[in-house]
DNA sequence: GACTGAATTGACACCGGTGTCAACAGCAGC
DNA sequence: GCTGCTGTTGACACCGGTGTCAATTCAGTC
């Protein structure tokens, strides 16, 4: 029994005494064999740690035993995390998991996506956004029959398809932070307007302060596009201003610790001068000093629930992927960079 | 036409008025196909969008067209550089990634990785530090006859299996660079002694000094594990001495962050009163203030080296997966957190 | 014109599993 | 004892490709 040996199922078949399909039979859990039968079968397999082959099973079950994750969202950690999330799933279950980054600024991509999805007979797709957030894509993806979860911040689809990060409801955090420690005058960067998410985050802020009584200003809003630079460059236009923001918001983690790079640059200390919050809580939010507050997505668990949902389709149970939770708080994560604002 | 249709080598086979045989022999660039069969197979090909099913193909050729990229590697950003490496040279080749992260601590991680391989018939496996170093995993795998790359830091094996990134030439770049801003006084933060990286990059940095008459002393270094929170507390041990060091070279990113956080903490001023540099060049290195000075080992250069020895070795050409460049000189990356010490 | 060898092509088995369906056993009801 | 039903089992075709090998064609040689 060299490693090397390949082991089939006519040889499980052979020891066990029995025809092939029985072996099939036990392998795939069905009903309808006899005790004694079923004892015997288990025994060889056993014995000659068989396994069975993915890619004949595949062929022959039209299935192909593996998800993709689509993305194409540039930050690793919130890639690693959900690709861990999904790899709990993937690998008790018998699936694999196939990564497909892709660039959604790349004309044809989606037909890149559909006809990797199609000539890998991929059985599921899990869609990180913002890509998760093309309806030209879902479209496509339904056309070729195959399954998806969505993760999204807003819910636009049924719950078996979707999970819901609710966006409003960590900004609504950020917002009553700030108010209780007393600013009045925050400054909100947001995320780029193309972003379904960025826009949540946007109007749920606004929409949190105006419920408490506070206009977001005009000349306080900047928008930039997710990444460091721009939430440096945002920050230092916020900042520039006459009298400048007791606060800064900023959509996402990069952008935040690009405010906090351009305050220390002109030398406002945080957060006895400037209060900065970010969005994500990346890993180095925390690694940074003083570390960021910021909002926690919980972006494992997502990939966790997502593939759970996605698996449950793939085994024709809408009602179990739609009966998995499809809806996350986020939770607000308090560090060192906010403070009551200067009297 | 229904995207959902499935085209099969006999609907081409049937168009092209050829056998199916004839048909495979075009796809897989056989030789001995007449010129005017070639053309109507590729025209009824082009017509029906025909592509081969992948897993049939692997049945037959005993190939699955999978690769794995095999880690143990936390660094989420070392993680999807890699990937991205990798993947640039499957897609173009028809392979496709399997991820498979693992945890290196645990007891029985070989057996978990073999019979990963032998389950999915994984064609090849690209090896991520530290897991790569690894003499046992290597056995076990050379014993199934699987494929693979590794990336190391010592030159240990066949060029055809490993992708070197030169370590002792970064540390060395590291040294020069504080010894010409006239450090004298210099602590090291190593990394766990259980890495072979680690120790390359302790030797290496040691050697580099004592090549310009200037000594390591042992109550200048410290020993982390290559997280922040190690390096912040490695950092403060080294600073808490009677006279501190008037640079400090940690082994990575992570922890030279660490030694950032430690010295404002204790309101030491970067780079004026202490120079820090990294290792690695993670993507907050240029994200944070003053950012950090550190050495970039061009991960994604490396993944996508690897995989092309790891393609050419599936396709049975050692000698062309020798061929391929299997050393990469780090690049010295100076930013903002050294400078000349205080006389 | 017959003979040879190389190039071209297809029939058929096979890769390692599953689906279908028929055969067969055991048992209840008449 | 016969019929009908349910539970168990295996023969065989099939999933969609490739390997083998023999058949056929065709040009070149004598």
């Amino acid at each position: 029994m060299e490693p090397g040996k390949k082991v089939t199922i006519n040889d499980v078949a052979r020891l066990a005494a029995v025809s092939k399909k029985t072996v099939s039979r036990v392998i795939n859990n069905e009903p309808n064999v006899g005790a004694e039968t079923l004892q015997k079968v288990q025994k060889a397999i056993e014995q000659l740690k068989y396994s069975p082959n993915p890619q004949a099973r595949g062929l022959a079950f039209r299935r192909s035993f593996l998800l993709a994750m689509i993305y194409d969202n540039p930050n690793p950690a919130y890639i690693t995390e959900a690709m861990y999330g999904a790899l709990s799933q993937c690998r008790p279950n018998g699936y694999e998991l196939v990564v497909h980054p892709c660039d959604s600024r790349h004309k044809g991509v989606y037909e890149d996506i559909t006809s990797f999805i199609k000539r890998l007979k991929i059985d599921g797709a899990l869609l990180l956004p913002p890509v998760s957030e093309s309806e030209e894509l879902i479209g496509k993806l339904k056309a070729i029959d195959c399954h998806y979860v969505r993760l999204l911040s807003v819910i636009s689809e049924r719950a078996s398809h979707m999970i819901h990060f609710n966006d409003r409801e960590g900004v609504r955090h950020v917002a009553e932070h700030l108010i209780e420690l007393g600013h009045r005058d925050i400054g909100f960067i947001r995320g780029p307007g193309s972003s379904q998410s960025a826009t949540e985050r946007y109007e749920g802020f606004r929409q949190a302060l105006e419920g408490r009584g506070l206009k977001l200003a005009a000349r306080r809003i900047a928008t930039g596009s997710y990444t460091f630079q721009s939430g440096l460059e945002c920050a230092e236009r916020l900042l520039k201003a006459g009298e400048p923001p007791t606060a800064i918001f900023a959509s996402n983690d990069e952008m935040a610790i690009g405010a906090m790079v351009a305050a220390e640059k002109r030398g406002i200390k945080i957060p006895t001068e400037l209060s900065v919050i970010g969005f994500d809580d990346n890993p180095q939010a925390s690694k940074i000093w003083p570390a960021l507050t910021t909002v926690n997505l919980h972006v494992r668990e997502m990939g966790r629930l997502a593939t759970q949902k996605l698996l449950a389709l793939c085994n024709k149970d809408a009602e179990g992927a739609a009966s998995i939770r499809s809806e996350l708080l986020p939770a607000f994560i308090l560090r060192q960079t906010t403070a009551a604002p200067r009297t």
